[in-house]
DNA sequence: ATATATCGCTAACATACGTTAGTGCAAATT
DNA sequence: AATTTGCACTAACGTATGTTAGCGATATAT
């Protein structure tokens, strides 16, 4: 009876909650099985529900712990008194560096949230949308102050989004180039398409 | 006992797999069970085997498909005398074009192959590493040529095209922007900033 | 009109899944 | 040292899944 081992200040249902994002990502949320997650925990299947409530919680946890980390960081960056395109650059910076650092969980949060149920379906939905209409809403101001390009803003974020989420490919090729040549080649290719 | 409609031109085969196509995009292929696709189709689950080998076979189907598209019109762009950035620029359209008019298709083959199985998988995966090859190739040559910026080839082409998987965003989005209208916006962005 | 192949149906299968109940050991607390 | 709590185990449940078998009706070809 080997207990699930936890490293100073990690719960135990931390532990399987990151294994979970590990598996996630690779399997899918629905492919990936309790019996997969336990095996890679080292416990079977029936004591993981001794630290979690249900499989969907674990799914939960990581979208919204995500999602909050971003929108904490929106709130800083957006009353900073600098120039919109500016805001732009550190909120793009922000996103490949948690990519790139955070990518399990990350890319489960970007790619599995179909997967939640309501209420915290919609909600996350919500917050999703509220989070883009303010990266818009950032770019809007650039184009006004003649910073950025004149762009449909709601494209603009969706490209920004969707770029960072490449990153994915970074992750799984043979030759990476290092993480911040990565960040500073999609920062010059995206900021220098968005500025005038 | 109501069959399947068809219309000129296509089998019964051909109704379910578009079918399939929106099924697997809306909850992902595993979540999309025989019995939903039955449904849609408009008959048994088990009648769906008279047409079909098995829910897998539709996947590939779907995915080669798309695969073989985007495979041909490279191998056309790539022979056309003209300078790289004008042939990046030509394969964004197109691949802007497909993901706007084969959205549900085009969607699955980029989301959902992991679901495919050997030998297949790495057919596909082979495909696609090959194909980013070849569009990374002609960066390197538009860089040589100084039409496009000194920047990491691998890194442009992921953000091209995970940039126009984005447009699964638009195809949501409640007051879209034109199609038209999409792929300008898209185009200035990406090509101005790749572009010297 | 008759024969044949097509195709949708019901029933059922084996398997994999998420999850619960109940037991007993080991660690933490007193 | 005694007691309580935490946690992993085995066993099993109900359900959903992909798929097969076999029957009968309908469309197609002769």
């Amino acid at each position: 009876m080997a207990r699930i081992k936890t490293e100073k200040n990690t719960t135990r249902k931390d532990v399987i909650v990151s294994k979970a994002a590990i598996l996630f990502r690779e399997k899918g949320f629905k492919a990936a099985s309790m019996r997969d997650l336990a095996e890679s925990v080292g416990v079977e299947a029936a004591s993981l529900y001794n630290h979690i409530k249900s499989k969907t919680e674990l799914l939960h946890e990581l979208c919204f712990s995500v999602a909050n980390r971003f929108l904490q960081k929106l709130d800083e960056i957006e009353s900073e008194p600098i120039p919109a395109i500016q805001k732009i650059e550190k909120i793009l910076r922000f996103h490949i560096v948690e990519m790139v650092n955070n990518y399990e969980e990350v890319y489960v949060s970007d790619r599995e949230w179909k997967h939640l149920n309501d209420p915290y379906l919609s909600n996350f939905q919500n917050q999703r949308r509220i989070y883009r209409k303010r990266l818009a809403a950032i770019i809007e101001t650039g184009i006004k102050n003649k910073e950025i390009k004149q762009i449909d803003a709601p494209t603009a974020v969706l490209i920004l989004l969707h770029a960072i989420s490449g990153i994915e490919s970074w992750h799984r090729s043979k030759q990476k180039i290092t993480a911040a040549a990565l960040e500073e080649n999609m920062v010059t290719i995206l900021v220098g398409g968005l500025t005038i």
